[in-house]
DNA sequence: TCGCGCGATTGACCTAGATCAAGCCGCGAT
DNA sequence: ATCGCGGCTTGATCTAGGTCAATCGCGCGA
């Protein structure tokens, strides 16, 4: 066993930010840890930020110092080349993690843009990784949060290289439906937080074609839309859409 | 300057698979360590194996238990859906790391296939966390190698999701040709090891588009394709497809 | 309250790449 | 040397989704 600490002199401030007291621990780096390892993390994590709707949490090229655990909130990464092209990469919501594009280069090689007003813990990263040497627990979930980072990439390639619109957009309602379940959110309903055009961008489709796969699936009864606001009728109608292939 | 060691005392296998002696050291994982460091890595690593062309390294749904480093060989990744839907996620060459994807839910993702006769080093993963642990600099570049792979994931995402089928493989190619230079080979020359429907798979693309564009190429100049063997004649116009967009 | 503007919808048409089909080529096995 | 086959090339046609364009309508700020 090992023995206890002595309380740390918390400010106010590190109270609130403490992750200990954080709804969203089970769903974020500091998952699994006993009280004392957790308190170590309380230590590391101490600064929080809000993000207004439409600000960058960073931007590709800027300097890498910290990776961001989502506390409240919506944000999107993109990645954009020189000539003007760029793509979507990803929608991020409250326990999820971001920045960890940064930490091959020192550079960030995305934008982090809020689609909503947000708050975000900052989790320096020299001190993450001077602390997961110490906790094996916080390393080891560290290195299957990114892992599972690639794993998600890959599904992403392969709904790109493989599936037809439609597919793809049921394959993202899905997604944000299960994620949303995840953190205490009806299934059924929800307020999209991104444009059709971004929802295109990250299914590689033009944002018509996201409307008009959305008209048709309210056609047949599978969902219903106005303008942000989604309800889904028929979810083993929408994994229907899925199977079936080749 | 770290002190020297007393030899360790190493047996011939150990001797030839170390890391301190491989001429892909700088290539992989124990990239930039003290020779004091590189003798804790040799440790680590002390099991090679042979992989035919054609067999599997690890299949998607087993268990994970250690990443492996190519010495010697190519292979690919794939993913696949239950129905039957797959899609090659990455092509992998000497120095570069496999396994990642396995991290996170102790179990492979993805299937690793030898396209040709290969040897790779395994690294347990355990042991890596733990002399990662004390080791800060192993610790590091082993995080900025998992970065890298998903900002990797995300370039390829972008292909997917933007690029025409000419620009997809001018990219293919360019990166291939990136790839064999930092190798030592040549640069301009050199023999895909995989088919035209893997190259498709890969991209996004039919093998059939796959083909014309390769003779589309070689029609403008750009290259020489025949079968298997590629020599790339114009790089700067290769990269030219990729400018001037939107 | 009104009007403006951005985002969404819908229609008509076009095109890149998929699909289907017919050879061809090079290589390994007999 | 020959056969057979997997992989590649090339042609003809088809189509999903892109493009262009016209409206619509919600939400916000004056």
């Amino acid at each position: 066993m090992p023995h206890s600490m002595p309380p740390a002199d918390l400010s106010l401030s590190a109270i609130k930010t403490a992750c200990s007291n954080c709804n969203l621990r089970e769903l974020c780096l500091p998952f699994g840890l006993s009280d004392q390892e957790m308190a170590r993390v309380d230590e590391l994590i101490n600064v929080r930020k809000r993000v207004k709707r439409g600000e960058n949490l960073y931007r590709a090229g800027s300097r890498f110092e910290s990776i961001y655990a989502i506390r409240s909130g919506f944000f999107k990464t993109d990645v954009l080349l020189e000539d003007g092209r760029d793509q979507v990469t990803g929608f991020q919501m409250a326990g999820e993690l971001l920045g960890l594009d940064g930490i091959g280069n020192e550079r960030h090689s995305c934008n982090a843009i809020a689609l909503e007003d947000s708050e975000v813990c900052y989790i320096p990263f020299a001190r993450l990784e001077e602390i997961s040497r110490e906790i094996q627990t916080l390393q080891h979930h560290f290195h299957k949060v990114m892992s599972r980072e690639i794993v998600r990439d890959h599904g992403v390639m392969l709904l790109l290289g493989t599936m037809r619109a439609e597919e793809r957009l049921s394959t993202f309602l899905l997604n944000l439906s299960q994620r949303f379940t995840a953190r205490g959110f009806s299934p059924a309903e929800f307020n999209l937080r991104m444009t059709r055009e971004e929802i295109g961008s990250y299914l590689g489709l033009k944002l018509e074609t996201v409307s008009r796969s959305f008209s048709r699936f309210q056609e047949e009864g599978l969902i219903s839309v106005q303008q942000k606001h989604i309800r889904i009728l028929n979810i083993p109608g929408l994994k229907a859409l899925l199977e079936h292939r080749n």
